[in-house]
DNA sequence: CCATCCCATAATCGAACGGTTATGAAATGG
DNA sequence: CCATTTCATAACCGTTCGATTATGGGATGG
């Protein structure tokens, strides 16, 4: 509520956060939190297709890009997609995205061409 | 119309895209062609801040993920920023971020900033 | 014509990245 | 306790990437 601008230092930047989104292995990490809610790091290895030591680093990169948040409890950890995560993106496609076809006058149907 | 889905040959992949826009030089190319219009490729190096190779790099990267188009008149060729590019990746934020928003019932600040 | 301008490509370099195996550190369970 | 599970980190390797300088090839204009 003090607070008006949202800045908070757990919104990754807008860099951070494409970057963390173009890779795939990573995507697919996301959507699968995001479909099937909290996961461990040895359930989501079982279905991510590259090693642990690996699932353990693109989490940790989500993590920083304030995609996913991390939860400890016993010797698992569990990550969650994180809701707010992606607003910067959405902002950012919200503000170029309008400009955009805006410009075009929205000639394109999106679905139609 | 016959043509349901909007996949085109023309629609650049999710991942292609999200790598495209996953360098802030190249998204800076983007947003200035965007607010700018239709620009030279000598426009675009004066004020990118890097030399004239890099931005004729970055814009081949944009074109083959069908965010930019380019027309080459006399010496010089045109860049312009291209509407419906983002399409894909504006449907995996739908998705995902309808999902999202549903999980957690919030989008809560999203308008805040 | 010839010098010039605009752009794209080639060669090169260092940094970053995705991936692996190996190792280590906690917590769990028999 | 000791073996095992779970996860993270370290060391390493090949590839990709961003960026540079150098080169070449078309248009343009004196």
């Amino acid at each position: 509520m003090t607070d008006h601008i949202p800045r908070g230092d757990r919104s990754a930047s807008c860099d951070e956060l494409f970057k963390a989104l173009s890779d795939a292995t990573r995507r697919a990490l996301l959507e699968y939190l995001v479909r099937e809610g909290e996961q461990s790091v040895h359930a989501l290895t079982a279905i991510s297709g590259v090693s642990q030591p690996m699932v353990s680093r693109h989490l940790g990169k989500l993590k920083r890009a304030s995609l996913v948040t991390a939860r400890r409890s016993g010797r698992e950890t569990y990550y969650t997609a994180r809701a707010k995560g992606l607003a910067p993106v959405v902002q950012w496609m919200a503000v170029y995205g309008a400009l955009w076809s805006q410009r075009f006058t929205a000639l394109e149907d999106l679905g139609g061409y």
